[in-house]
DNA sequence: CGCGCCAACATTG
DNA sequence: CAATGTTGGCGCG
């Protein structure tokens, strides 16, 4: 299966994302700053080119309320597979659910009896999110909190630029979100 | 009430 | 095999 990847502008603390994807979809992004050291080879296909920079940037930019974009699941697992797209079509733009939430609403630890065991997994499957942004994973947060993020320090900065995006949160002061904001400040 | 500590043992790479 | 994006309960000040 050939991978491509390609490299998106965002606003968000962690700066660019890379995209990687198949003819089958996306099948793997990421935050990383730095994913300039990369082997892999660059996608030249402008309309793939055209569809993930361009959905991906009207998100981030609040003109749509999902990147709307293919994704490849042949590389995540069953259970895995099953938490992922639970979320992703239980949880609508703008609403928060918990780790132990999705857990039980996946229906896939149905024979688990720790609630908290259930809950780990969950923010384990979340951390291992092949498609971040694309799969709503910081929509996933605590029961008594935001709860945690892949991608070191900035990753948490990240999950609170996107639950503030979709107005979760109060926009704090050093919130630098995309221009829409400004519309919004003056209406 | 807020804070720190502890155990429980699934899924992933 | 080790590490994890949790949880709920307990004790303390």
């Amino acid at each position: 299966m050939s991978t491509t990847w390609i490299t998106v502008g965002t606003p968000l603390p962690s700066g660019p994302m890379r995209i990687a994807v198949t003819p089958a979809g996306v099948v793997m992004s990421d935050y990383l700053p730095d994913g300039s050291a990369t082997s892999a080879p660059v996608c030249t296909d402008p309309a793939k080119i055209d569809a993930v920079t361009g959905r991906i940037t009207e998100y981030l930019a609040g003109r749509r309320r999902a990147p709307d974009l293919p994704i490849d699941w042949s590389r995540v697992g069953d259970a895995h597979r099953v938490v992922l797209r639970t979320l992703l079509t239980e949880v609508p733009y703008g609403r928060t659910i918990t780790y132990g939430e999705l857990a039980a609403l996946s229906g896939v630890f149905e024979g688990t009896t720790e609630p908290g065991l259930a809950a780990r997994t969950v923010g384990q499957m979340m951390a291992a999110n092949p498609v971040p942004l694309l799969v709503p994973c910081h929509r996933v947060v605590a029961a008594d909190g935001i709860g945690g993020f892949g991608g070191g320090r900035v990753g948490i900065e990240v999950k609170r630029w996107l639950l503030t995006l979709e107005g979760v949160l109060e926009p704090t002061l050093d919130w630098n979100g995309p221009d829409w904001v400004e519309a919004a400040a003056r209406g």
